[in-house]
DNA sequence: TAAATCAGTTTATTTTATAAACCAAATAAA
DNA sequence: TTTATTTGGTTTATAAAATAAACTGATTTA
């Protein structure tokens, strides 16, 4: 039984993962809507992502609007496929 | 996105319920072993798992020394399906 | 019989997850 | 115009969780 990565192993952190890695890149309140997440929360996990180097955050605007794009690196993507790999020593399908 | 349930949401509660999954049962040495995991964690872990109704704890005895054999109910066969399928949602397995 | 080991439990500490409170800019309402 | 209100977040406080350390009470072993 493989170690589950503990960044990831965190539903909402896992769901942003989730949804990055199926998208070029998604915004902070796309995610938000998409997690069902607060705001709060949600700003947290994303640091803690940015911080491990497995999302990429841009900072830019959408019309006068901020606008928080982040999107998946390939760091995070090897970690994603890693955890997935762990995972299935415990599930087996 | 469905919720993950937190109760099997975690290292080493998964790892206990994915055991008693493939086993008729297993006592606490065997888990502890098995899991790579300190005793009183698993005490901990285990007591939650029993609180939730997902497995059954029997005190014996093993010549004379204690043993504590533990078994998956049908409930807890229901919840680790389900989380299963909720996992499926965030990542295709 | 004293020391070590076994099979755990209880308690304390650290770490996390999460929400509440906050902030600055933009828009809407009076 | 100036006062709310909404938007898009961040920071901080708190509740909950994971984990290890310390403990207990039997059983071996030396």
């Amino acid at each position: 039984m493989k170690e589950l990565n503990p960044l990831l192993h965190s539903q909402l952190r896992l769901a942003v993962m989730s949804i990055l890695m199926g998208v070029e890149e998604a915004d902070f309140v796309y995610l938000k809507e998409k997690t069902e997440s607060t705001a709060g929360n949600l700003s947290v996990q994303i640091d803690k992502l940015t911080q491990a180097g497995y999302i990429e955050v841009e900072r830019g605007f959408s019309g006068k609007r901020t606008r928080t794009t982040c999107r998946i690196t390939s760091t995070g993507k090897e970690a994603f496929e890693e955890y997935i790999t762990a995972l299935k020593t415990y599930i087996k399908l």
